[in-house]
DNA sequence: AATATATGTAAAATATATTTGACACAATAT
DNA sequence: ATATTGTGTCAAATATATTTTACATATATT
């Protein structure tokens, strides 16, 4: 899979580091940066804590059609 | 949590069991069941496939806000 | 030069999603 | 009556997400 670069930027955004994303949420570091870089398939329920903690949208980070791909 | 009903209604739309769902997206009835019962939190990546091949987005069918809840 | 913060990555352990196999029940068709 | 389809649920096994610990690099700060 290819890199997260919404979340990316969405995070930077608000200003965040990946640790301060991961204890807003309750995960590591690594998962968060896992999940930017695309490695893997996280859990819906942490997909909803990321985006409702970045004021966007499953489809805003998450869904991939022809406008963000 | 929750049921969610709208997964169940989208499927319904379409006339297919959760078998054929299931099998279209490659996991087991049981994984649709319980997902449609809210026993559990599935992966991105298979949210994506069932709402792919629902005609759906993720914000259709796993996000909630002030409009469905 | 030394310290701190932010990121990338990896191996082993743990938690949990998902599968497999099974049983039950209701509705419908033969 | 019995066979079939769709659903709900459960226990044990397997696959994989996530944690823990650790090391490396780059940048900014004192």
């Amino acid at each position: 899979m290819g890199k997260n670069l919404r979340l990316k930027a969405a995070r930077a955004a608000k200003d965040m580091s990946q640790k301060d994303i991961a204890d807003a949420v309750g995960v590591t570091r690594q998962t968060i940066n896992a999940i930017e870089n695309g490695d893997y398939n996280p859990s819906i329920n942490l997909c909803i804590a990321i985006c409702k903690l970045l004021g966007k949208t499953l489809n805003d980070i998450f869904w991939e059609d022809e406008e963000n791909e």
